[in-house]
RNA sequence: GGAGGCAUAGCUCAGCUGGUUAGAGUGCCUGCUUCACACGCAGGAGGUCACUGGUUCGAUUCCAGUUGUCUCCACCA
């Protein structure tokens, strides 16, 4: 129980409590429930290779927040919670771990390794579940799933098999990334090019039969052990006379035949290309056109294997120095240039992947990205913000088959069997018994594991059940939003597509929430090589997740990156300091009084019923961001809202009623406060779950309310039309700005607040007049006045008061001393020149024909009603100065 | 080579379908132990909304180009 002595609020005595209570009162729970319409979110799983660390905490920040928001609404909202194997960087990760012990795979067998990983997993998807907690996550903690664990493998298998069946996967030899350092192949997207600066070595290659020799430029000296031919493009004049005869390859002898090929260009390099078709994915490409030789030349580790001869066994670098070395020696080199170019390297390890010929397994992904852009194209999936769905069409749409296999054990076994006898294949969800070919019963399983992404794609239903047809596929699915980083659009969000309409012949969900990288405070990618990476943890024990999680949410649009800022947490944690003294104000003050649960309309005042006004305003304007997910927008009303409208204007207005005893208001204001104060923090609730909750038990308890349940399910607030009350939040914006004028002019002039002084507020209209009668309470307090005098006409103020003019009315404050006449002239002087910027302005626009003629009919009256406004101020400024200047 | 983002106050950023006195947080200056909050209150300074054109009655907002910057895709040896 929270205390009202409490002057800061303490977010770490309330956080692990409140999520405790909402564990316990099973809030995150969600079940198919007819009555309901459900609201589904899966969670990107988080890899369990490490941590948690900030772009999850943004993830969660804006999940939760939307289920939140669904959840109050009525919703059956559903927060799917997992974990990820992923597979090669959790597999990286063990292996390094072991060499630090002087282990490798090989030393410990496959199923001891395995032990390894599944320990590994308990270690740390344990711990990531634990931050999640602490984040506050709403997830159905029950439903919990694992890529890895039975159903989502069953899942897998039935995919890979089903689409063997359909043809869609194949078995085959083709030019794959190689990473020499994972040992495995890895897909085209997990390559990352790096600039790297590199030499081009030019090479004299021997004509065979005649005089001469082509000159090759190439990066990769060492893969010309592995070259079958040379191309030259066939329009080049140059090199006209010499296609169809043979080159012969230094240091190795071999002939090489010279063919014409449109991929060569003619303007680079030497415009003749050494062709290395098992080593370089255009080489290999001509080298099927043209029929040349497929000479693998490395050994799975990077070593120069046996067809390179005296080369053979050493590393690739070491290979090059000595080709490089022995082509000098021999002659046949001619120089060696300086040159920078792109270098490809492994995404999980950084090592400079090989392109190699080697037996795999694919996925034909053109047939299956069809249905997958259509939807996409038909607005059946949208993405938010839509710029990103140019990105994803330009990949779909030049997609190219996805190799799925890797030579790892960390990961789901590829359901293929090949008889031992006759070496048939055999693709099957069971283990086979014997070979449906020779009936053979010894059949060996392929040793290798499926892509970790195959397994994600299969995310948004595996979890829910797929391929059974569940009750909750039934229900919770196609999902409603999936929220992730730009940077996994390909990996992830394109494959769900995918695998989404393969399985289940539906969108897997119906918006792709995309936000950009957190970085830290100077712009960087947060990176463990930089060492600039912020663990959420150490900020939730510091500010508390409600301050993270409104760093996260708040100042930033859609899709755009953006940097953490210590600072913003603080702003975060101060607002929650805010949210808490407010209301222990509310709290304090309401104390055992008897606050009826509705009111009459008739028994507020205009104050009241403006706050009232407003917050019926806010809750429309929350509702319609969230629903367009502007999160940010949406927090930064709330918080506008709280802090100066409720706190530093309502609360301020409303304690002379408080204080005093006889005020006849008095239950109309604790009633407004009570009332704001919850449409508030339910509105707060979505991104700050804590303190929310917190404020809103210990309100519901004291009321009397024992046993209340969580704000988490309570009900959102609804727009009413009958709390529109726009005369009393125009009469209220009136004394706003009087009380701001009266304000600038005490601190301008250095009157301390402790003098009080008397304010005549002057005007012929009859309207005005009783706005300030009726105000008269709170204005002196917020203006620190004695007395507020209203009146038609100036008799009896003295000529020497200083004024300020609003619309509508005068505000004098005589002061006993001597005012200083050329400092008032002076901000008099101002507020004419501000006027008449403004008049200038206006009155320009309304004297353009073409703007009355073409402007909307609201924009005209808008301007005319200034336009009247400022003539009016301007008069009495001009007055005002006449006289003083007399 | 192709595509896209960003460029607004000292700093970090909002600003939705064109019309606002261009905002917030933080920082800065001045006052304030005002009985919820100094993690606070009040007042204030600070912006030719990158540049050049175009569309429009009207452009920070839409379009084109330029410059700077970041990202993604491709990867020509």
């Amino acid at each position: 129980m929270p205390s009202l002595l409490d002057k800061a609020y303490d977010p770490n005595r309330v956080e692990d409590r409140i999520y405790d209570f909402w564990l316990k009162g099973n809030y995150f729970s969600a079940r198919p429930n007819p009555d309901k319409k459900p609201y589904t979110i899966v969670m990107p799983p988080p890899n369990i290779t490490g941590q948690l660390h900030m772009g999850h905490a943004l993830d969660i920040t804006q999940q939760d927040a939307l289920i939140r928001y669904r959840r109050m609404q009525g919703y059956e909202a559903l927060y799917l919670p997992g974990t990820d194997h992923a597979s090669i960087a959790t597999e990286a990760k063990i292996v390094e771990a072991m060499r630090e012990e002087g282990l490798t795979k090989e030393d410990i067998g496959r199923e001891a390794f395995l032990e390894r990983a599944w320990a590994w997993r308990d270690t740390y998807g344990t711990r990531i579940v634990e931050q999640q907690y602490k984040m506050g996550a709403s997830a159905d903690w029950s439903r919990a799933r694992f890529t890895l664990d039975e159903g989502c493998s069953r899942a897998v298998v039935r995919f890979f098999v089903d689409l063997y069946e359909k043809g869609l996967i194949y078995r085959g030899e083709r030019l794959v990334n190689w990473c020499p350092h994972c040992n495995t192949s890895i897909s085209d997207i997990e390559v990352e090019f790096e600039e790297h600066a590199g030499h081009f070595y030019k090479v004299r290659y021997p004509l065979k039969d005649e005089e001469g020799y082509l000159e090759i430029a190439t990066t990769r000296p060492e893969t010309m052990l592995g070259d079958s031919g040379i191309a030259v493009h066939p329009e080049d004049k140059r090199y006209a006379h010499l296609v169809g005869k043979t080159a012969i390859l230094p240091l190795v002898g071999r002939e090489l035949p010279i063919v014409a090929d449109n991929y060569v260009d003619k303007d680079f390099g030497t415009g003749a290309v050494k062709m290395t078709p098992a080593h370089d994915p255009g080489d290999y490409e001509v080298g099927l056109r043209h029929n040349l030789e497929q000479i693998n030349i490395l050994n799975p580790d990077g070593t120069i294997n046996e067809a390179g001869g005296k080369y053979a066994g050493l590393d690739r670098y070491e290979a090059r120095k000595q080709i490089v070395a022995d082509l000098e020696a021999e002659g046949y080199l001619i120089k060696i240039e300086p040159h920078t170019h792109n270098v490809g390297g492994c995404q999980r390890c950084g090592t400079v992947i090989e392109p190699m010929l080697s037996t795999q397994w694919f996925v034909r992904m053109e047939p299956l990205a069809a249905p997958a852009i259509k939807a996409v194209r038909e607005g059946d999936i949208k993405f938010v913000p839509e710029r990103f769905d140019a990105i994803y069409f330009h990949w779909m749409e030049n997609i190219r088959d996805w190799c799925i296999s890797r030579q790892l054990w960390w990961g789901h076994r590829i359901p293929a069997y090949y008889c031992d006898h006759c070496g048939e294949t055999v693709v099957s969800a069971e283990a086979p018994v014997r070979c449906p070919k020779c009936g053979h019963d010894h059949l060996t399983q392929d040793p290798d594991t499926l892509d970790t992404w195959f397994s994600s794609g299969l995310w948004p239903f595996s979890t829910l059940g797929w391929p059974d047809e569940t009750p909750e596929m039934d229900y919770f699915y196609p999902t409603n939003t999936l929220c992730t980083g730009s940077d996994i659009i390909f990996f992830w969000v394109a494959r769900m597509i995918v695998s989404g309409y393969a399985c289940t012949d539906k969108a897997p969900f119906d918006t792709v929430f995309v936000h950009g990288m957190l970085r830290d405070a100077l712009g960087r990618k947060m990176s463990k090589s930089l060492g600039n990476g912020i663990d959420p943890l150490e900020v939730i024990d510091k500010y508390g997740a409600d301050a993270l999680r409104f760093s996260l949410a708040t100042g930033n649009a859609p899709g755009n990156d953006m940097r953490f800022y210590w600072d913003k947490v603080e702003a975060g944690r101060n607002f929650a300091n805010k949210v808490w003294n407010a209301s222990r104000f509310i709290m304090m003050n309401l104390g055992k009084a008897e606050i009826p649960e509705t009111i009459d309309v008739s028994e507020l005042t205009g104050a009241d019923k403006w706050i009232l006004s407003r917050s019926n305003d806010l809750v429309k304007e929350v509702t319609d961001n969230l629903e367009s997910f502007e999160l940010g927008i949406a927090l930064q009303k709330v918080y506008d809202f709280i802090w100066e409208e409720f706190c530093d204007w309502y609360i301020e207005m409303v304690k002379p009623r408080l204080y005093s005893d006889e005020d006849e208001t008095k239950s109309a204001a604790l009633w407004t406060l009570k009332h704001v104060l919850l449409v508030s923090l339910k509105l707060l609730h979505p991104f700050m779950p804590f303190i929310s909750d917190e404020i809103y038990m210990t309100l519901k308890e004291m009321s009397g309310d024992e046993g209340a349940s969580s704000i988490m399910i309570s009900e959102w607030p609804k727009f009413r039309t009958e709390w529109v009350f726009a005369k009393d939040a125009e009469s209220i914006g009136l004394i706003k700005d009087a009380v701001s004028k009266i304000r600038n002019i005490r601190s301008e002039m250095n009157v301390p607040p402790s003098k009080k002084v008397n304010v005549y507020v002057v005007s012929e209209s009859e309207k005005i007049r009783r706005i300030f009668t009726d105000s008269s309470i709170f204005f002196a307090v917020l203006g620190h006045a004695n007395q507020v005098i209203v009146q038609t006409d100036k008799s009896g103020i003295a000529d020497d008061a200083v004024s300020a003019i609003i619309p509508g009315a005068l505000l004098f404050i005589p002061f006993a001393e001597l005012v200083d006449i050329d400092k008032e002239i002076e901000r008099l002087t101002r507020e004419k020149e501000r006027l008449e910027g403004e008049l200038k302005r206006v009155n320009g626009m309304l004297s353009n024909p073409n703007f009355i003629s073409k402007a909307p009919q609201a924009k005209l009256d808008e301007e005319r009603k200034k336009q009247e406004k400022y003539n009016d101020m301007m008069k009495q400024v001009l007055e005002r100065l006449e006289q003083l200047i007399q």
